[in-house]
DNA sequence: CTTGACTTGTGACACGGTGTCACATATAGT
DNA sequence: ACTATATGTGACACCGTGTCACAAGTCAAG
């Protein structure tokens, strides 16, 4: 977590580190990324950025946390336009995700954290997600969802639910991204994958 | 890939090289590994490292290549035990790489290979499954799997059960290992899923 | 206003890792 | 023995990191 000076920060002079960081991990991945680019962008001393994050790290999670957030909103307000409908609505995140991913600016960024995602990059995505956490947000979701619709006797195995669905959901973007795939093609791939999910892998027994 | 001098060196050589490596890359993951400790445990100086490999990447690429064919032999020689049964077949994958995660040596590199896992370290292992690449293992597969008990009508369609199978997979393989999760407790969240998978996530309209 | 306590800014520096290159050494064919 | 080709070697230049001692601000109490 960046450190309390950060925060202290007239809010010109953070923006323009943020913008400094983004463009940096715009440039290249977290590990290829430097902190000596950052400072040139921002025209700041290098001991200023210690005295604002612990290190490199620090600061491109703080910036994908807060996109995180936005997603986490987005989702939100796609169940209930689409009354629970859990597909509908994280159907349209991902094409929202995929869009986004091609405006100037934002696009490197999260083609970069796409490309680039791990489990500790995942977890920040989707912590809201996670059942154990005391977690507002959580609830939040689970509310919304539709479980009428769904496979499911209990909110524990809603969990799982979940669980497929990010999973497929992240490989298919991550898919889409480093095979360039238009934003139609990888629709229709991601559409495909979640019909069968739907259904089932496995053929009824008739 | 590593460079032909690699390959002309004695087997004895070769195999220090390795294990050195083997071992950097089970402290650390790819990205926090030096060569310079590599280069220190194998005794060897630092220019004929890059005789040997491109980089650091090079020689981490090709350990987990290898061991990414194990896998495969593996997936192989699993669909013909269970006639075909890919659930079954790649359940097996599933709880002999968390118990190959337990031993000693091997241990580590797997955890970390884990714990970074990102697109590229994936494509690694699911090179083999991809559909386009004139491939003869990917037949291997296709042809092994029993495509009467899946939902598919074609080909193509089975890829996507593919590509599902193997988000799920991995990120519970990344979930049990980032949560030190027990052998048994990740099965059981494992095979939860699976079943979902197979059943469907959707309650059939009755 | 000034003194002192605390917060924030600064950049030179030590450290460690990388990849290269000119040179040394080995190997093999003639 | 001679030459060509392959391999071994380690000093070196380069670059990025994180720290630290010191400078500069801020602010409230006397």
């Amino acid at each position: 977590m960046p450190k309390a000076t950060f925060y202290n920060l007239k809010e010109e002079k953070r923006q323009i580190l943020i913008d400094a960081a983004k463009q940096e991990f715009s440039r290249v991945s977290l590990y290829e990324a430097s902190i000596s680019n950052i400072l040139k962008t921002a025209g700041i001393p290098r001991g200023s950025f210690y005295q604002y994050f612990e290190d490199k790290e620090d600061a491109f999670f703080y910036l994908l946390n807060e996109h995180a957030k936005e997603r986490h909103e987005c989702l939100v307000s796609n169940l209930k336009k689409f009354e629970g409908d859990l597909f509908k609505a994280i159907s349209e995140i991902f094409r929202s995700t995929l869009e986004h991913s091609e405006d100037k600016g934002q696009r490197d960024f999260i083609r970069n954290v796409l490309l680039n995602m791990n489990y500790k990059i995942e977890n920040t995505f989707s912590q809201y997600l996670s059942e154990d956490v005391a977690n507002e947000r959580y609830d939040d979701i689970y509310d919304l969802v539709n479980a009428e619709q769904l496979n499911v006797a209990s909110r524990k195995e809603m969990f799982h639910v979940m669980q497929i669905l990010t999973a497929v959901t992240f490989h298919n973007l991550i898919h889409s991204v480093s095979n360039n795939l238009s934003v139609s093609a990888a629709m229709k791939k991601y559409e495909t994958e979640l019909k069968l999910l739907q259904l089932g892998l496995m053929r009824s027994s008739s």
